[in-house]
DNA sequence: TAATTTTACCAAAACGTTTTGGTTGTAAAA
DNA sequence: TTTTACAACCAAAACGTTTTGGTAAAATTA
């Protein structure tokens, strides 16, 4: 038997729909003994509230708006992976309760800001996932204005709200220290640019587990690459190779980058694995596309997503922002070997 | 200045809500010079119905829903891409008018079911996006029981329904002819399983066409491969290669099966685009990230997003299903050789 | 000219919640 | 004992649309 609406419930409880109402909703002004009686026949007979009813009544979307660009960096399409595995997770978590996303998409700067605007202004959105902020954001500026609750994927260098983000400087620090336990002590960097923050973060935790490590930074062996072309790489891989013989072990900052220092092995004869050791930030290609398949420090998005929500869903209670560094850990697919002498 | 309301966007042209909705509904008993005078006005003071007051009203969302499953061969992470492309291509055609996405994410067949039935029955939502769809689909019969506007992306054998596809057929016929156009006569196709219904016709296609072109199908050099494993593929092509010496050209069927290919050809040093033709079906590792980048046939997964929301917008008008074979193009990037003799 | 149909509009109800502004009865404080 | 405070509940209004069931005037037909 199906109850559609409140008020039949009510009328089943021989309560006033505020009652039951105020009883779902967790206010004070109902007792214990009553909540769990309305709890159980709203559970009984299946109750769902009318979403649509909800939100014009309390003028409040109980949705959680995303708004994906498609424009920038973010056309790019190993990029476009990372947002699919992060809405996954924040999907995963949402999942449970009744909530729905309401995803936009944009296809440039200014339908980015319409997007927003769209998800407040007229749907009434209370509770929204940001990302990859920069300093003096208008995002923030203008969800803080309108009061909206909001928790950002990836954080800039002022900080005022709350976020989640992968901590690129530890990743670092983790990979060499995989490295140093195999007993690597010749260790190549190939960067990008340290323009993009997650590059800057990624050199300093290298630096940071060097010194750690009482290994002197050698710079001629740190390198920056392009972004997104392998043959940029495969060219300096080749130099590092033929200038440094005693080379221990590459790490590579993105795909691309593995990919075009996988070429350059090839073309030299040079086996990953064996004759040098190769480990990359991991990604869909090096994960199942490369040959040989390559080890990598993995970046927890999904969780990262579920965390976001996590924390959007309970800050309300809070006035404190709130702030989650994924803990990245390293997965090993045998590009790395060890050279630690037997006896 | 912002008129939030109908009532006061009403009060403004002397009319009743009743004539300002229907007006703007585009119902026939509103004269066309009120109706015009209503949208000018809606135009100038900027009037956005607000959709919870509307979906209550009409007990209908007019968000377009759309569920992901994160499992099978949908977590595959080279097809999620597919979906952030087509799913692109919806939100470009839906930007326009004022509606949003309603996307939910199941990790099971059974959070699938249950994600058709909460954009159903909680949401109300009456506009549909399904994806491949099996011969008796469940969600096919629950949508027509429930009387839901839906098109499918893809397509089953019987078909009782509005559909967008790519033309897997067509794409291999482009090849062959492509290749043909170029002089190639010795072809061989690396295909996976025909169980999967665009290999069987990614088969047909290519039979098709080398029948059209009076060139005999040799069934030695049709080989079919693994799904996921290049190495696979790296075999199948070596041994084609050693045992076909005459080997024109290799057409692959999926991405991973174009990078075992290539490692193939570098083991045995064959230069792909001089020594031998490569071609396969577009996707975002050959058109970036392979060395060399391997010319492809490719489909317009976003123009296909778009057909889809045009056609499940439009069809409440008509009462026959619609359907859109997505023409594919070639796209160029130096794998296949010329082998016309100049003179 | 009278009867009928059509055109163009509207008042009020409905949709299913949440919220406001109470009331009642009991317990604690004066 | 009287006053005050609090706990537990409720009736009615509000949210902003769409839809129902009309009406009056104009146009058409008889």
């Amino acid at each position: 038997m199906l109850i559609v609406n409140i008020i039949k419930l009510a009328k089943k409880l021989n309560l006033s729909t505020t009652t039951v109402s105020r009883a779902l909703g967790g206010y004070s002004d109902v007792s214990e003994q009553t909540r769990s009686r309305v709890i159980d026949f709203a559970d009984r007979y299946n109750y769902r509230p009318n979403p649509h009813a909800s939100n014009l009544a309390s003028n409040k979307n109980k949705a959680v708006g995303f708004v994906i660009p498609l424009y920038g960096l973010n056309n790019n399409t190993l990029n476009q992976i990372s947002y699919f595995k992060f809405v996954a997770g924040m999907s995963k978590q949402i999942n449970d309760e009744n909530i729905l996303f309401n995803m936009l998409f944009a296809k440039s700067a200014k339908e980015e800001k319409e997007s927003y605007e769209k998800l407040v202004e007229i749907n009434k959105v209370q509770n929204i996932i940001i990302h990859n902020v920069r300093i003096k954001d208008p995002r923030v500026e203008y969800l803080n204005q309108k009061k909206i609750n909001f928790v950002a994927w990836g954080r800039s260098k002022k900080i005022n709200y709350s976020w989640v983000d992968l901590d690129n400087e530890l990743s670092s620090e983790m990979i060499v220290d995989y490295l140093i336990s195999k007993d690597h002590k010749k260790i190549a960097f190939i960067n990008v640019e340290e323009k993009y923050n997650f590059a800057f973060l990624r050199k300093k935790g290298f630096k940071k587990a060097l010194r750690k490590n009482s290994i002197p930074y050698d710079s001629s062996i740190y390198r920056t690459t392009s972004l997104e072309d392998p043959s940029f790489t495969k060219n300096i891989t080749m130099e590092l190779l033929e200038k440094n013989p005693d080379l221990d072990s590459i790490i590579c900052s993105t795909e691309y980058a593995s990919v075009g220092a996988i070429e350059a092995c090839v073309e030299l004869g040079i086996k990953i694995g064996k004759d040098i050791s190769l480990i990359t930030y991991d990604g869909p290609v090096v994960e199942s596309l490369t040959n040989p398949k390559i080890t990598a420090v993995a970046h927890p998005l999904e969780e990262l997503g579920k965390k976001a929500i996590e924390i959007l869903m309970n800050q309300h209670k809070n006035t404190d922002n709130i702030s989650y560094l994924a803990v990245p850990h390293i997965i090993e697919r045998g590009s790395v070997r060890s050279l630690i002498k037997s006896n």
